[in-house]
DNA sequence: ACCCAGGGCTGTT
DNA sequence: AACAGCCATGGG
């Protein structure tokens, strides 16, 4: 179905951004976008003049996508909110992460994910998700564009993997935090659904509790699990931009409770040269 | 060969 | 509480 997107929506900007990691574009097909997020999967397709085609019905478009989307809310709002005056390094950020949303993506599926990613780089992420996938998940999708697309693998799928054929997906020393994750989800002595209730303070004690999360990984969950925008990871590209940019501080407060938006935009800057910007 | 990556755990002060 | 080693693996 042809959608017409009035707000920030550059498909190609948040496939690179970092908070998803099955969201690629095709090699063969430019402007053709394939996206994978649990049991579920679209083509989304460039048409220019803001319309999309997605390869799905109206039904799936209105019951999942529009959401994943987080397309209720307006991204161009929340750029406005910056100074150019006050911050011109986060302006000059969000001019060039203009069209990057925050995906309301799957806490199960981003915990796991973000396990995944300490100390990896993207492209290595991707890599050992994908392997996870193929080795528990189901085909869910087959096209010559993308080949086989296996769903993101259930708590209990997981669960029953040893840790040699975890450890077989590129895991390295997260096998571990992998398998006890995927067992107490399995289990029920984790309910994420139920952590919706949460404050952001309780959220992220419960979180820290978790064998293989700390403080950078439960923000990442909390922002991209939990849609809670204003959750601020700090990896080693942020911190380098908090040092180098902000050396008097970040302002936090003023950006509120859209920081993780702002950091979004700053991550994706930095990894593309943006620090080595002026100030 | 080398350094780095969307860090966290464990043992030592 | 703070702090250093250590950890597996792949990308550049």
């Amino acid at each position: 179905m042809k959608i017409t997107i009035k707000d920030d929506f550059d498909l190609k900007k948040i496939a690179e951004s970092g908070q998803c990691f099955r969201f690629n574009e095709c090699e063969t097909e430019a402007g053709t976008f394939s996206v994978a997020a649990l049991d579920k999967h679209v083509f989304v397709k460039e048409l220019g003049n803001c319309e999309y085609e997605f390869s799905c019905d109206k039904k799936e478009f209105d019951g999942f996508w529009k959401s994943y989307f987080d397309l209720e809310l307006s991204y161009a709002d929340i750029r406005g909110r910056i100074s150019k005056k006050k911050d011109i390094y986060l302006y000059n950020a969000s001019e060039y992460g203009k069209g990057i949303r925050i995906l309301r993506q799957d806490p199960w599926e981003m915990l796991i994910s973000f396990i995944i990613s300490q100390r990896k780089n993207i492209p290595a992420i991707k890599a050992s998700i994908e392997k996870l996938c193929a080795m528990a998940g189901d085909l869910i999708v087959e096209d010559e564009r993308v080949g086989k697309i296996y769903s993101f693998p259930t708590p209990e799928k997981l669960a029953a993997l040893s840790l040699d054929k975890l450890s077989s997906c590129s895991l390295g020393y997260r096998d571990k935090y992998v398998k006890k994750a995927a067992e107490d989800v399995a289990s029920g002595l984790v309910d994420l659904s139920s952590w919706d209730k949460l404050s952001d303070e309780e959220l992220m004690e419960e979180l820290l509790k978790l064998f293989g999360v700390g403080v950078k990984v439960a923000n990442c969950e909390i922002l991209f699990g939990y849609h809670r925008l204003d959750a601020f990871p700090k990896d080693v590209w942020i911190n380098r931009v908090l040092e180098t940019k902000y050396p008097k501080g970040f302002d936090f407060e003023g950006y509120a409770p859209y920081n993780g938006v702002m950091q979004q935009y700053l991550f994706f800057y930095s990894r593309n040269d943006g620090l080595g910007k002026d100030k």
